[in-house]
DNA sequence: TTCGTCATGTAATGGGTTACATGATTAC
DNA sequence: GTAATCATGTAACCCATTACATGACGAA
């Protein structure tokens, strides 16, 4: 995949790319930070996937400030803590307001491209556990067909073009391909997964129990 | 792994990414070509690595042209063959100069950040071909020390922070985490086949078989 | 004749990095 | 007191995309 990280992004997506403000409202939706340690979050959380510099996060801080979706805060601390254990915050600190939760709930259902083409997928996946459940699944399989499409279109490409290719250009092609299909058998089981869920979610619904269940399934 | 395409890239490479210089040479060496189908071969000798747009591709080709390292050319179609499959060219046939060929070989021998950072290892692996043996191997051990740290430091950071993480995040982080150690996987592979070969050469070139063996191993 | 593909290009735009500047705290 | 890390920011730059404009050619 690292590999995979160098692609630059199939030449489709990359429209609105607001993945760092999706990033960093969710981020600060969990806890109150400061620019500093959010981007550490940011870049743990994104795993292998994504990192973003100080120079994009703080003029995004800037403007989420800027359109009031986020403010500063200093929690107080509490003084009866003088250890040097106080959760290490020091200058300022970020938390959402009632339009950046607002903000936050539109970009977490939007099931459309900008979930599930390179750039956004990774971002929109990991706040999975604040996204609907039926949400999620569109997105999953939306990614699939993105990537499908991509095989097949690359196969398609491949079968046309009957030229020899030498053996690294073909160990390359071979890495690129085993690496996407294997990221769909991965979707195929997270998808699986779901399915299950709502399937029992489902269940238990009809059975009558709907305040119950709805209630903490959340 | 396209998943990994998602990856915007390491915050640290990105430094003069002349990766699309490379792959235009290294794709006129093998054949001159106009910009349009120079486009459709680089991607999908890339693979699904990387794709370009013609936006990016022609203002390039405009200045390696202006730098001397293209000319225009027109094969001038031997006639004979009034037939549509005359090689289906049109306008623009770009060819190698002298000097083009030089910097590509100039590209080709660095084996520096720029050939095992994400966005340029996909890029100098495709025209490995024409690399030399010991620049292939020091690019392939360059791009493994540098997995080999990323995975490391994401380890570290794991370890520091003690904190309770969603299952989806976990799930987005570990299939991260597994695709790099894939790529790893297939690095040693990779260096391996590269030392073993490397090792018959050199015991044939011991053997006193020197012209021989240096002129056909390519 | 019109539609799809081939073919070449430009301008606006965008998102992000790099490099730099600065200062506060903590650890030695 | 000094080095390392924490912490916040800005400006210049870069690479590539998107959208658009244009036109030739072959097939229906």
């Amino acid at each position: 995949m690292a590999l995979s990280r160098a692609v630059g992004v199939r030449m489709s997506g990359r429209k609105g790319a607001r993945e760092l403000e999706l990033a960093v409202l969710g981020l600060l939706h969990e806890s109150p930070m400061h620019g500093y340690e959010l981007r550490k979050r940011l870049n743990i959380v994104l795993g292998m996937f994504r990192a973003f510099s100080y120079g994009s996060l703080y003029p995004c801080l800037k403007q989420l400030l800027a359109t009031g979706l986020i403010i500063e805060d200093r929690p107080e601390e509490p003084a009866n803590a003088p250890l040097a254990l106080q959760s290490r915050r020091s200058k300022i600190v970020y938390k959402l307001t009632a339009e950046g939760k607002e903000r936050l709930q539109e970009l977490l259902t939007e099931a459309g491209p900008a979930s599930w083409e390179d750039e956004g997928f990774g971002v929109h996946f990991a706040f999975f556990a604040h996204t609907r459940a039926d949400v999620r699944l569109r997105i999953l399989e939306g990614r699939r067909s993105r990537l499908e499409e991509r095989l097949e279109s690359f196969r398609a490409a491949l079968a046309r073009t009957r030229e020899r290719v030498d053996s690294y250009t073909l160990e390359l092609q071979n890495h690129g391909l085993e690496s996407v299909e294997r990221e769909v058998r991965w979707l195929n089981e997270l998808i699986g997964r779901e399915r299950a869920e709502q399937a029992t979610t489902d269940r238990a619904t009809q059975a009558g129990e709907i305040n119950r269940t709805s209630k903490d399934d959340r």
